[in-house]
DNA sequence: CGGTGTTGGTTGTCGATACAAGTAATCGCG
DNA sequence: CGCGATTACTTGTATCGACAACCAACACCG
């Protein structure tokens, strides 16, 4: 076997320990507030935020799927699930008629309504307040740069736009 | 309802929505190539090394729970599989009747002495080759000043000292 | 010593995701 | 056209983790 493994080093090893542990909590924090406070996952809040924020409150499956960092499968029982609930409607494209288009329903809309306070109370609180406005610059910078090496091709990359200010459900049509 | 939610800026959104995507990227990244080379998950991984630099290469579940970032319910289950493999044994703790410890056997050894250049070499790949040595050090503080807000009594805070030279094997009885 | 509360761990059930397979529509190309 | 390849999505199966309920052992206290 080649032995020529490059070791981490100890701040690389302390470094990397952290990150790992981030990844763990972090998004059972943000599912915890979001199902105690408004019966949705965080993935399932991102999701609908993203149908809000689009052109007719509208967006094909595969466009959510990457604007979610989610697979095709993953994304259709999610949407299975929204569609029951009343929260989201979903019909075939006329474009294409291989394709399914999404629409977020005013009860989807009134619910992210809703929850949008609590969520970026949560998002303060655990992590952006932690932070001073350099390290949030930091965090920035080095995300995009893991990101570049996790999702290369840049089929996912969702584009911030997210979290402006007063009710989405008088934004959007 | 009060209004005064503080919504994010356009520079915590950005951020923000980085770092979730880096959380919802990386955990599946880590996964598919220990399950692809060694037919483990990076908790597993994470699990068993943490045995096999424990003194005795044992553990009580409780701490190897804290040191795994889990809960007691999940280890469990991940230690019935991980002993049905033979990767790991299980037996009473003389001490305290209650208690469980957590053996990593030979079998378990050699595992994650074959599976660690792989592994290193994917966290490098990924991560940390994509960081200069100032965003390594950013890095650090970042993830620290956020897990004080995810986990204020530091139970779970996991130490480093996990990817030291050498085959595992040779460094413990 | 009993009794109450707490700690340590396991088990059962349910919901959610990954992966693979399947279906339907579109595209490309002779 | 017409046939294979690709795209878009859905469905089925198996696995994994969360949560709650449970049991056993210790701890403290009168």
């Amino acid at each position: 076997m080649t032995e020529d493994t490059r070791w981490l080093s100890t701040e690389e090893s302390a470094a990397w320990v952290r990150l790992v542990a981030l990844t763990e909590l972090l998004p059972g924090a943000l599912d915890a507030q979001l199902l105690r406070d408004a019966q949705i996952t965080h993935f399932e809040y991102v999701a609908l935020m993203a149908l809000a924020a689009a052109p007719d409150r509208t967006m094909r499956m595969t466009a959510l799927a990457a604007r979610t960092n989610a697979t095709l499968p993953r994304l259709s029982h999610v949407a299975r699930r929204l569609e029951d609930r009343g929260l989201i409607r979903r019909f075939p494209c006329p474009e294409d008629r291989r394709a399914t288009n999404a629409t977020i329903t005013d009860a989807g809309m009134r619910l992210i309504d809703d929850a949008a306070p609590g969520h970026v109370e949560t998002v303060r609180r655990n992590v952006l307040d932690a932070l001073t406005p350099e390290q949030l610059q930091q965090l920035y910078d080095i995300a995009g740069a893991v990101l570049t090496r996790l999702d290369p091709d840049e089929r996912l990359t969702a584009t911030a736009c997210q979290f402006s200010e007063g009710p989405a459900i008088a934004r959007a049509g």
